[in-house]
DNA sequence: GGAAAGCAGTGCAAATTTTGCATCACCTTG
DNA sequence: CAAGGTGATGCAAAATTTGCACTGCTTTCC
């Protein structure tokens, strides 16, 4: 998109906070970056960048203009993709923020289902924790965020949320997998894998143990769950889970239950936290992520046989 | 705006309907003009354009991509007032559509008084039906719409109504002007000027006129109030007025009152009609615009003294 | 405290893009 | 069938953008 041009370039000096490393990226030279950027802040009236020693800022004005560049980049691409519509082809680019939780069997098998109705469809999927899937929506980075934990900024959207009970996973001969529902005090004297200090899961945990001082032992912390399943293996202790996370409610046994086992905890111990599917507020997603989303709500309500709201 | 020069084009070739118009008014040349679109028709991928042996004409994709191109320029507009606003001074450009009814009285008056708190404020005033009011505000050729009559299309967002009762306006010598009401039946026989088919206000007086089969004399049709109101100085007839075009109300008496009188149609004949204070739904006005609006609104309620509901 | 390395900005010539002219092919209208 | 309108295209001139070499500034590191 030529026309586009210098607001990309000054949309990618403002995220790299210099003219020289961000015309690196864009393949120019630095000058005649520098002089676009000079061109449009004269266009303006007033510069959009403060020039500190070690490169250059947005300011005030910088940060209302770029964010406009970043809603016409996305509205151009919803654009496209609703064009591409037209001629039949669904095409486009679903940009997903997610956590840990929903990448692990919710995101992949839906992705499939999707693309094979519509192999045009490319998707990008970034893992990381409620704030930052904020702040992805916010920026334009991401279209679609899968974010288990409270929502704090107002200008997300939250399109359909999702109880989840924490559940305790364990070794199947663990002397707790006889229990139907774990009770935290349970949990006494056991070993404890807990999952980073960012993750919405590890801070249910915490307001929930630490308030009733269960005696345990934390014998590693990781934002891996992967690593984790694989630790249990090795060393009998317990970890936590969501269910979408488990996929227990969904299609065929997998390696995971086949030496594991999920307890929920005990809902009188420990509320049951939400999962949010989320976009930018006001925003119009482009077709394919629309699409996209309504797909992912069906597939927890279908598949997963959950209750959504919406 | 460099940057936007292309998308400038675009627009102007689907004002138009014919590339070699369009150049003309750009004032460059029809090759230039054609090479341009054809480049951008390539990045899109598919054509905007339908060429036709008297022109070109948008087809869908161009329907869309140009409703695009306009929400930019409108997106721009509103930046490039937030970030003057930034600066202390409140520069912009105010687009108007509204009824004769409106422009007669209250607006002159309103942006005369804003214009003098923000002199580098400038309007854009123009006069037209409802139903190309909610179009001008769809096409995003103007930012906010007054309407007297019922709003049509979804797309409008109703930021305040004022409800108008129709007025009967005569010579001050005229039989009626000794009654505090006007009830239908007193116009048999009388001489009336309607105004146009399209107005609210006819539309309203059609409605009760015609069902009630009052037998009354229609001496002419206008869309110019001012025409009617020195017609009366000639002819003794009666013609049709809402309280904000009198501005009974408001300020001291003008020219108008001193030789006609406005007696209200009574409200169990016809019912009150409604002024919609209107602007694009989910649309973030300008910052000049939307103080505008709400110095519309108060100034209704302050200095007209009338009801509005927000 | 001075040298080195980082940064944005600028003059000037080369490279690239955009523009305008002349002209073509096409269609409708008279 | 000719005349007058339309959009498209080859080619050279005009305008713009780019890259190189260099400036002036600040921080950092030896």
């Amino acid at each position: 998109m030529r026309f586009m041009t210098s607001l990309r370039f000054i949309d990618a000096v403002a995220r790299e906070g210099s003219i020289r490393k961000a015309a690196d990226k864009l393949a120019i030279t630095s000058t005649a970056l520098n002089r676009r950027i000079l061109q449009i802040e004269e266009e303006i009236g007033q510069p959009l960048f403060e020039r500190l020693p070690g490169g250059v800022r947005l300011n005030t004005a910088g940060e209302i203009f770029v964010q406009h560049i970043r809603s016409q980049f996305a509205d151009l691409a919803r654009v496209q993709s609703q064009i591409a519509d037209l001629s039949g082809i669904r095409r486009g680019h679903v940009q997903i923020a997610s956590g840990a939780d929903a990448l692990r069997r919710l995101l992949p098998e839906t992705i499939a289902k999707y693309r094979a109705k519509h192999p045009a469809v490319s998707f990008d999927l970034t893992r990381c924790y409620g704030e930052e899937a904020e702040a992805r929506l916010f920026s334009l980075d991401s279209d679609i965020a899968l974010i288990f934990a409270p929502i704090r900024a107002a200008h997300v959207h939250v399109a359909a949320t999702l109880r989840q009970q924490i559940h305790c996973v364990m070794p199947a001969d663990h002397r707790l997998a006889s229990h139907e529902q774990i009770r935290l005090r349970d949990l006494a004297g056991e070993k404890l894998v807990l999952p980073t200090a960012q993750s919405g899961v590890r801070q249910l945990l915490d307001t929930g143990l630490l308030r009733r001082n269960v005696d345990m032992e934390v014998i590693l912390e990781s934002d891996s769950f992967e690593f984790m399943q694989n630790f249990l293996h090795f060393e009998s202790s317990l970890f936590f889970q969501i269910p979408i996370a488990i996929g227990a409610d969904s299609g065929p046994a997998d390696d995971f239950e086949q030496a594991l086992v999920a307890r929920p905890i005990d809902t009188a111990d420990m509320p049951a936290g939400t999962l949010h599917i989320c976009h930018l507020k006001g925003r119009v997603l482009p077709v394919a992520a629309a699409k996209f989303l309504d797909n992912i709500i069906t597939t927890l309500r279908d598949t997963y046989h959950q209750n959504v709201d919406q």
